[in-house]
DNA sequence: AAGCCTTTGTGAATACGCGCACAAAGTCAC
DNA sequence: GTGACTTTGTGCGCGTATTCACAAAGGCTT
């Protein structure tokens, strides 16, 4: 038996799915397995769009590239959704990580629940410290940073997650670049270089925080409006950057 | 004393910085600093693009709506460059902040380092867990949810970290803003909604790895390419997605 | 003081993303 | 079977972001 529906499959997906997109594609995931738990089997564009945060149609133009998943007149099926958009997202197999660095991030990183619910298997921790390294963390031995290549060679690690000093970032993502992984994910404050081909994305708390700041001023007047000085409210006219006194 | 440079400053900055500078300032900021450590007095927007991880063409376009902050033929004065930014960005003032869930992540945000160098204050840490109340964490005592109300009009805490499970984040964001924070990090993996005049933020790190997955997937030839599946290659018409048994 | 050299700041062209609004397509009631 | 109703899929216009390429501007040397 072949429904319509699954004739129609993949006429789209012309190898090509805009960024933006693939970044929301997660968040719908999650809204329609969400939906899926409470028992829904058919969910509306306007439905969907609303528990994800975004425009209807916006969704709706997401999902178009994917396929034509959706049936006029009723909506989208919740259960196939799931499955088209793990498939695309590449969920349907399973991408082991190696977490480098162990300090506080990385232990919380180790224990977060929400990599093996989606098929992300921790491979292992590394650290250099050797006071962390042989420590039990969320069921994980941590192993000497000086394992890396082997670890990554034995288990296949595909996407490595960096946790590490700032100081230490460049030089540990080199070590897993050349060891075959080319996927990042980058929580150490500072821009990593790698060569064509490998992604790397970057998580900065510091940098979330710095951007709040700025729109929190904007809503306070802006840095020429109201009380954006601590102290010493100079007169108008005083500079405000006082000049080194070296030429 | 009066240099030209002083004259020019702020003649720009036409109360509209695009949302996309702004989110790249503290990338400049940082890289910066670490110039400044270096002892660099000066730098072109070749170098400082650089080390940035960006396009000279734009950093430059980027501080042009800041201001004319360089000198042609020489660069920017990294000294000034970094209070300019500093000051448009807010952190010339202090920003005092509340962790609302101390997990995992919650425990590793309250040590994060990167908090206190960039005059981001922490007020406090709140969690519903009365096993985890009164416990000292990175040198603060974890104070009960129920407190948190108070916190905020005591501390006048203007931005909220939500390091909370899923199913609370919404709660807890509806009390922030209530009490009248208007911007808010979050960390729980939820959709938040907020009224207008509030700016949320989102740090999700498994969204992060699906967009690696994809992108991993994409190398290594697509969802429709080679070794897509974990197991049971189907021969090809066959369905990947199996359709439940009921109507 | 004049001319050369470097680097900024920006106009213009291109690409991208968003959201409206509507035709096409399907369902459901009768 | 027919018509009314619902919801998808998308063409189109608009605004934003990115990049190129160059004229304007300053410093430095002679």
């Amino acid at each position: 038996m072949t429904t319509p529906r699954q004739n129609r499959r993949r006429e789209r997906a012309a190898r090509g799915i805009p960024e933006a997109t693939v970044a929301r594609l997660p968040v719908y995931l999650r809204a329609l397995t969400g939906l899926q738990e409470r028992g829904v089997a058919t969910v509306s564009s306007e439905e969907l769009a609303a528990a994800a945060g975004v425009n209807s149609a916006k969704l709706r133009k997401d999902l178009s590239h994917l396929g034509s998943y959706g049936t006029r007149g009723v909506g989208y099926e919740v259960e196939y959704l799931v499955y088209q958009i793990s498939r695309e997202l590449g969920l349907t197999q399973d991408w082991v990580v190696a977490i480098i660095g162990v300090g506080n991030l990385g232990r919380a990183l180790a224990g977060y629940g929400g990599f093996a619910s989606r098929g992300f298997r921790v491979a292992g921790l590394l650290d250099a410290d050797d006071s962390i390294v042989g420590q039990e963390i969320s069921g994980m031995t941590v192993e000497h940073i000086d394992r890396l290549e082997d670890m990554i060679a034995r288990h296949g690690v595909s996407i490595a997650v960096i946790a590490t000093p700032a100081g230490a970032a460049q030089g540990v993502c080199d070590r897993v670049v050349a060891a075959g992984v080319t996927s990042v994910l980058n929580f150490a404050p500072t821009v990593l270089t790698v060569p064509d081909g490998v992604d790397v994305r970057k998580v900065d708390l510091s940098i979330e925080l710095q951007i709040l700041a700025f729109h929190e001023q904007r809503k306070a007047g802006g840095p020429d409006g109201p009380a954006p000085l601590v102290a010493g409210d100079a007169p108008p006219g005083t500079k405000q950057y006082v000049e080194p006194v070296e030429a």
